[in-house]
DNA sequence: GATGAATGAGGTTTCATTCAT
DNA sequence: TATGAATGAAACCTCATTCAT
């Protein structure tokens, strides 16, 4: 009901995303609490009054990062009418926003790793490369219906799909130079509907 | 008369092997150099006997792991004829040794997050892309050049393949049950062959 | 309302106090921070809140000690008339306080050793010697100009008068029951104003 | 007998000179075994052979640094006539000496503050100032017995003596731009002399 | 006599976390 | 809600010393 923004709310917030480009740039292991504190201009020990320690704080961001990211693509295709027009839409989102996804890039690789660790980030991942695979192959999947892709196994296809965009990220972040990601990600999706097309 | 194997290199490999193991299990930051000597069953010092530091030991690792497997890849297309049949022996390469490739998977992500920060670590990481990109791009430089495949731009096809093939992996290790790793990586290149063909 | 002390300096001062002590006994480097630490009654992290580390911690008790030292010697004689009454003043008070200047004996050679090999440290002792120097020569040389003293160099006497003190220190910490100090003193001073009067 | 300088000896020389250097430029506690054997260009291990331990090593040091010593000032004055001539003598080896005294410095104050520490290196050291002190009171006494000096305490004036000259070397070493070592002690000496003459 | 290999015992420093104010 | 002060529990790394060869 009321329309003041929580203070806490705010303050969970601040220490989140300072916390999320903190851990960036050290990882998770090597940024301290301190160090976050420092970011938010906070004391340290106020960090201990929105999360219980740092492995829930971790755990927050994983679940801000992930599900922003389903609902940045989610909200991409809603627009389009086409499969292949939501698909596009989908990748363009990423290049897009090129300059946001590449700092955030180390933080996602730590969450890779520490998702084959820690259960609940795994849970996560799973869960955001679940719903990921779900929204792709239900377009997929649409455009199979109406005739504008040859039959296909739509789960695999998405999965392919997404693979190719995460693959070539991976390309990119380690030879910015020399990959073109514009470039490649509509060559490798080009590539991929082609094989669908017919 | 063999000479003898030298007893420092089969310390040196020793070592390497067991911290590769528990940095894969803990993580870089969370195994601690005991760890790892108690894997060895040696002293924590004898370590530092054989590498100056924890981050030289994770630099070693480094190299031989993105080593390893590109001599892996190298070889095994080798013996096919095919520009084809050799990219297809690349990703079965993949296939078979699967079992040895899942528990390097947490290490993997690790490094591609510690790349980014390490500069000694990411020139490993940097140089063991290119060279695999380049060694497909050849593979399908040929397979243009003698018919096989419609002309493209061989390095983008080669980058689309192994990005496909490295988010292929991702989705597999947070979805065992869910992705057949083996059906899954024939459909996403099958696609993409039959993007390639003409 | 007086501003009460704050607690800081207050940790700070007992933490070089106890330091003082304890390098002393042990030497720099047989002393760890946890004796330190334990000589003050805490734990031993709590002195990385007031030293950056080890060194920052001996740097401060340079500080300490030779200004310490410069500020007692410069009180004393102040009250003193003649150059002669003044210069007396300033050995006396070293005799005065001999229960407290023996146990600090052990760390002033560690400092004057440490000194040749650490630049910070050999700034301070370096820094001392030359304000001693200046503040005796100061006195011989008014002892010159108002013909208590024979002409001569102020600096080479007020040298040679400290190193006469300084050296009677050596041989009595290493044969205290052979020396007396008092006497000894009194007895090279007499020897060097012998010298410089007419 | 035998006319051939023992192995072992040579060895325990070398070992003993590479440690004194070594201790010089670290100190006793930041020289390493290795540091020293590293010198000597043997295995740290060998050392063993020669030496019980890191403290019997400083302690065989300690003893061959000061008998020299004692053995080099006893040499210089055997060969003068008067007091005053063998006084001078004396003082006039350290002056001649300089350049191999300095790089002594260091270990010089190591030893004493680690004499105030450990008895048996406080043994070699008491003992040395003992016999100095002894054989300067001895020439001291005799200038005083054949009417060259004043009648005066013999041993309170050799320490006086020997307290200019260690002193002056301290300001020697803390000021070595400032202080010309050569006129320094010259012009202390003289100072005392002055006040021993009648 | 000499050494390569190994280790037990520590020492410095860091840091997540707590708590009184 | 916020924080300054403190700490327990490590972790990395070092080094004197030993010993089999």
């Amino acid at each position: 009901m009321s329309p003041k923004p929580n203070v806490t709310t705010m303050r969970t917030t601040q220490i989140i995303e300072a916390a999320t480009t903190v851990f960036a740039e050290k990882g998770f292991d090597r940024a301290t609490m301190e160090d976050i504190a420092d970011a938010v201009g906070i004391n340290k020990a106020t960090i201990y009054l929105y999360f219980d320690n740092k492995d829930a704080l971790i755990h927050a961001i994983a679940e801000r990062l992930f599900d922003q990211e389903l609902a940045g693509l989610q909200a991409a295709h809603d627009l389009q009418n086409t499969a292949m027009e939501r698909l596009t839409a989908y990748y363009e989102t990423l290049i897009t926003e090129e300059s946001e996804v590449m700092p955030l890039m180390p933080i996602l690789y730590e969450f890779y790793a520490l998702g084959l660790r820690r259960d609940d980030v795994r849970a996560v991942i799973t869960d955001f490369i679940h719903q990921l695979t779900g929204l792709l192959a239900a377009i997929i999947q649409e455009g199979v219906e109406n005739g504008e892709f040859a039959p296909t196994d739509a789960r695999q296809a998405a999965r392919a799909l997404d693979a190719l965009l995460s693959g070539t990220l991976l390309h990119w972040v380690y030879a910015p130079e020399e990959v073109d990601v514009d470039a490649q990600l509509r060559y490798g999706v080009q590539l991929i509907f082609r094989g669908l097309l017919h």
